[in-house]
DNA sequence: GAAACCC
DNA sequence: GGGTTTCAACGCGGG
DNA sequence: CCCGCG
């Protein structure tokens, strides 16, 4: 047998393409096999390139699908392709982590083979990364409460933040939640980000008595809008836009323009719908990089501004 | 999914 | 050779 | 101090 043609490069084998990693699930998108999550992040790659390049990045996986066993994954496994790039962390007194950084088609791929399925990555970049480049604001209703309640806290975010002449992006969390992003000048550590995004959602409750809250305990969060602040700690994440999730029905985690927000339920967006709606309509995060390099102290004014009307 | 580890 | 294990883990809020 | 959390 001939050896493989070099030309073909080894690492963009998907072994198993047949292999269902969201089986069918009754009334939603799918069945999505492994070939489908090749084909998908193949399309979105120019979009969701953009928020993984240079970033470290953690990954879940899900070698057998979805309903089978998982993984989180920072280190580069061992066998990963000599030309993928690594970002080596070695925070004082922790434990060494080398993490990948996927910046092309080619590292898509692999990620595809090796079943990774949620895509993590870093607020800060490697080369500088001790001061993220954005805030995000994670959103998590705690039931009764729901996708609607935490789009009403998006929307009051958006506006509490425009006191302070910010600007503000959004998506779907591709579960039940909302992500916000803030994107600043990397000038600020982790922990000045947690404490900006803390007083933030102190602000939001404030604002919007009974339906916010910042209690890390479940059990105390009360059908309220959980404002996740803790996210933005150095090394935590929320998946990148455009990242697909293991959940039922191969959602994907949507930037919307804000007149969308709210108007389709999370599991609108996925593995199909999305590519299709890029082309037609385009990145609704097309503008991020422009109106990035915010100064997170504006946060700070934002908050102290006398409250508007409840919205 | 793929390697390292163990018998 | 083949079955099994590993693949993150800590800082912190709050009682 | 211990537990829960992400
Ligand atoms: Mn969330
Ligand atoms: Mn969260």
């Amino acid at each position: 047998m001939t050896p493989a043609s070099p030309t073909l490069s080894a690492t963009a084998r998907l072994t198993h393409p047949e292999r269902p990693l969201w089986p069918a699930a009754a009334g939603l998108a799918g069945p999505f096999t492994k070939r489908d999550l090749a084909n998908y992040l193949e399309v979105v790659a120019p979009w969701l390139l953009l928020h993984l390049r240079g970033r470290p990045l953690v990954l879940t996986r899900y070698p057998r699908g979805i309903t089978g066993p998982s993984f989180y994954q920072k280190n580069v496994p061992p066998g990963a392709p000599g030309w993928l790039a690594s970002f080596p962390d070695r925070p004082v007194g922790g434990r060494a982590v080398d993490y990948p950084i996927v910046g092309d088609a080619r590292g898509l791929a692999w990620l595809a083979q090796q079943a990774a399925i949620e895509f993590h990555p870093w607020s800060a970049r490697a080369l500088d990364p001790e001061r993220p480049d954005r805030a995000m604001i994670d959103l998590d209703p705690e039931p009764p409460a729901g996708f609607a309640d935490a789009c009403a806290v998006a929307r009051a975010a958006r506006q509490l933040l425009s006191l302070g002449g910010l600007r503000l992006w959004c998506k779907t969390s591709g579960a039940t939640g909302v992500h916000l992003c803030l994107p600043i000048r990397p000038a600020w550590p982790h922990r000045d980000v947690v404490a900006v995004v803390r007083a933030l959602g102190l602000r939001l409750a404030e604002w919007l008595p009974g339906r916010v809250t910042l209690e890390r305990a479940v059990a105390r969060r009360s059908g309220r809008v959980y404002v996740d602040y803790l996210q933005n700690r150095r090394g935590q994440t929320v998946c990148a836009p455009y990242s697909p999730r293991a959940l039922p029905g191969a959602p994907v985690s949507m930037p919307l323009a804000w007149e969308d927000l709210g108007g389709d339920p999370p599991v609108r967006w996925h593995l199909l719908s999305v590519p299709e709606r890029l082309r037609r309509r385009g990145d609704a995060w097309a503008d991020l990089a422009e109106g990035g390099r915010q100064d997170l102290r504006q946060v700070i004014r934002a908050c102290a501004a006398p409250l508007p009307d409840t919205p």
